[in-house]
DNA sequence: GTGGATCCTAAGTT
DNA sequence: AAACTTAGGATCC
């Protein structure tokens, strides 16, 4: 992981886990929606990361038309190959209980996920090697990006929601859903509301009694719904109807 | 019960 | 708008 400051330092391992998010203030918002009154006794104690940028970015590119097994062994293969081993790490945080529906933990403990001049210099095929597959390519062209300082995420992060996300769906292998993500994830926009396949089963058939319809009129109704909680409600919905899905 | 071949699947984007 | 890489999981011998 790449910090926003001093290394591993208490205060911001706390901001990027989401610690200081109030969460019982948050939930109890959320509980005036009855869908998540009942959802959250099941999903109770979700905290929403704030994740580097680029590192956010790149783990949801990877992230699209793929499983989250593979995702993790391709952010675990991209930080052994090109990232910089972190000397002296305890194990702590590896055995932690999962915090579900959120990005952390796919980057194991040892090594730093790797910087945009670390994917940039990165050979294709060393890409490759990393089971991307045909992501590869939007991962080293957008390493390049930032790397030519044509790409500068920390300006992004500081326009207005809708400016940001045009921004970002402007990259390569990026598109609405991960967009949002980033702008969620990474910029602390509470009122994105990224929309995958499981949210939007959820929703419609929790909220529109089953009754399809798109991404783009969801994100819309989640904006009036939620507000600026619509993150949140995106994470115990997602968790939620995961669970579900499960034999169990 | 185990091991391997085969088929299907997957946090969307182009 | 059909196609996309490929490891993991499911199913079936």
């Amino acid at each position: 992981m790449r910090w926003h400051g001093p290394a591993g330092s208490p205060a911001h391992l706390a901001l990027h886990l989401g610690a200081r998010e109030p969460l019982a203030e948050i939930e109890s918002a959320l509980a005036r929606d009855p869908v998540l009154r009942q959802m959250l006794p099941h999903t109770s104690g979700i905290a929403i990361m704030r994740q580097d940028p680029w590192e956010c970015l790149v783990s949801y590119v990877i992230s699209a038309f793929n499983n989250i097994p593979k995702i993790r062994l391709s952010v675990e293969h991209l930080a052994r190959r090109f990232g910089e081993s972190i000397p002296n790490t305890s194990d702590a945080g590896s055995g932690d209980a999962t915090r579900e529906g959120i990005d952390g933990g796919h980057n194991p403990v040892g090594w730093t996920f790797p910087s945009p001049e670390q994917l940039a210099a990165a050979s294709p095929a060393a890409l490759r090697a990393c089971a991307l597959g045909y992501r590869a390519r939007y991962v080293r062209d957008m390493a390049r990006l930032v790397a030519d300082g044509r790409l500068d995420l920390a300006r992004i992060a500081g326009l207005p929601f809708d400016e940001a996300r045009a921004a970002l769906i402007e990259l390569p292998g990026v598109g609405e859903k991960v967009a949002d993500c980033v702008l969620l994830f990474a910029f602390g926009r509470g009122e994105a509301f990224p929309v995958d396949v499981w949210v939007q089963r959820a929703v419609e058939r929790w909220y529109f009694s089953g009754r399809p319809t798109t991404p783009r009129a969801i994100r819309g109704w989640a904006k009036d719904r939620f507000g600026p909680l619509a993150g949140y409600a995106q994470q115990h919905l997602f968790v939620g109807a995961r669970r579900r899905s499960r034999t169990s």
